[in-house]
DNA sequence: AAAACATATTGACATTTTTCTATGCGTATG
DNA sequence: CATACGCATAGAAAAATGTCAATATGTTTT
């Protein structure tokens, strides 16, 4: 896959923000229009629309537009990504110490 | 598991910055110490300290107290716990829409 | 065509984060 | 024991992010 550091950022920023993370458990339940999730989240429709942009260019979220609605769903191959991402950036290849050699 | 909406934030936070993407690619290849790092990364010292604050916070890297020195490398057990995260909140329960029924 | 509705964009402001210089603290070393 | 070294903390400035009110855009409905 080979992702540069800034698009990791722009991964994992999706889950660096509170009401970003509350947006995913609500999602869990099924695709949603703006509209609904605005209703359980204490938001502006404004700000609302924001974090859904920035969820949107993480790949973990996706938005299908339907007449004057936008669907929104957690994406299953945006997931599969971020943990492709998240393993291979936690992988050690030598557990030896390069310091006092331990 | 069960972990807040705050608690994950913390988590993924070590991953939105560049130059924290970079010192997992560095502490790929072992163990190493505060002053190693910061010679292959440009930052300030303190401000690389700051680095490590935030990745320890994350548990996705572990702090080693050596004499002066603090031996850094990346923690298997806190990289476990971040993928069952990642699991867990992009977990979809049910897949029709609410607001259309599709 | 006008009005209503859902969402996005703009611009301003507050908060948070990143960064640095200066300094402090603990440990080793001459 | 004084000095040097490695790292952390404090405080301040700059940059990025989150937030909202106002407004724009596009779609549906009357």
């Amino acid at each position: 896959m080979e992702l540069s550091n800034k698009q990791i950022t722009v991964i994992f920023k999706a889950l660096c923000d509170e009401n970003r993370v509350q947006i995913f458990r609500i999602l869990q339940n099924g695709e949603l229009c703006a509209c609904h999730l605005l209703e359980d989240l204490h938001l502006s429709q404004p700000t609302l629309s924001h974090h859904m942009k920035v969820l949107c260019d993480s790949g973990l979220v996706v938005g299908r537009k339907e007449g004057k609605w936008m669907h929104y769903s957690i994406s299953q191959e945006g997931a599969k990504i971020a943990m492709d991402c998240l393993k291979e950036i936690t992988a050690v290849n030598k557990s030896e110490c390069k310091c006092c050699n331990k």
